[in-house]
DNA sequence: CCTACCGATCGGTAGG
DNA sequence: CCTACCGATCGGTAGG
């Protein structure tokens, strides 16, 4: 029985990770349920033994990946780090997340759109808090004069889109190994910041 | 019988219109024909009056937007500015279209990928044709010594990438105001690339 | 996990 | 520009 538990479990899991490559690839809207069940060997109704509706699927894809970039920012903001450490840590955090959780990451910057209404407000809530925090810590830097005086809001939309911009890179032949974009991408937004 | 042209005209203008909004909101699949032509206040089928398929919107949009790119950067090779300036009006053109002409923008940038077959590749051929010569153009700066010694690829990333993070200033409150932005975003990233 | 099937909606056409 | 309608496909359910 624990087997079944255990067996079960792992379907789900396969799900969703079949859907998270799919709804990045094609989308939301253009994945239907017999697309997603074809890749995964079954038919479609089948689907509805380990999940309640498509919608739930975008909900646990999209608040996973939340909730681990909620919980890296909390820990940063604990430990006492500067402001150009604290900066850097969340620049190698979304970097990575890019290149090693590429679907799941995606899927949330790009088809949260698509989450219905009690998730679409709660995730619009938690973004909102997270950039938040983002300008606070970039704020912070400014006062102690570790940074330039830039406009936090500024600075912060240039990060989280730089890291974004990756996903072109992803679609690219990759000649560039990630580390590489990842210390460049470091070093050129650290180095837009930083007071010489 | 000009009058009726130029009314036809129009009214494919206005579908044209609506379906770039839409398509921003809600993304390509998930806008319906009759989502659309109730937004102009007619019946479905009588889109088909003035344009051919779903499909050929989207292409319309994409294209029109992408020319624009295209014969901007055009522009810019031509006149003989230094590698500094060059940059600076490339970002600034990319910054004015995202906040200009959000809509089409936005749908070039989100939607390409629902273009189907011969229109996919060529948009994507156009594309790697675009960065490849902004690559060029940040390659010389470093050549000549006007910039740090960044990879052109990273910088060309950044560069798109930060003006599509505008998108989240267009949606929130907007309280700075465009210009601001621009010239803030100019500072933030040129700063990260000039050599002092 | 499957077969069989539901009502709804899709892009698009015919014919006026 | 409309009414009327097409075949295809959608998310999801019943029942085993």
């Amino acid at each position: 029985m624990a087997k079944t538990v255990r067996k079960k479990a792992g379907k789900k899991d396969l799900i969703l990770e079949q859907a998270s490559r799919m709804f990045r690839e094609k989308g939301f809207t253009a994945t239907s349920m017999r697309d997603l069940a074809e890749s995964i060997g079954i038919e479609a109704a089948s689907l509805y033994n380990h999940i309640q509706s498509k919608s739930e699927i975008l909900q646990e894809i999209i608040f996973r990946t939340a909730n681990d970039c909620n919980l890296h920012l909390d820990t940063i903001e604990i430990d006492g780090k500067d402001s150009i450490r604290k900066i850097e840590s969340l620049i190698r955090f979304h970097v990575n997340m890019m290149v090693n959780r590429f679907d799941d990451y995606h899927v949330m910057i790009n088809e949260w759109i698509h989450l219905s209404d009690p998730y679409l407000s709660t995730f619009a809530n938690q973004r909102r808090s997270y950039v938040q925090k983002m300008e606070a810590i970039i704020e912070n830097g400014v006062r102690s004069k570790q940074l330039k005086p830039v406009l936090p809001y500024v600075a912060m939309l240039t990060i989280l889109s730089s890291v974004r911009g990756i996903e072109f890179w992803h679609r690219s032949s990759k000649k560039i190994p990630a580390q590489v974009i990842e210390d460049n991408l470091v070093q050129h937004l650290i180095g837009g910041l930083k007071k010489n």
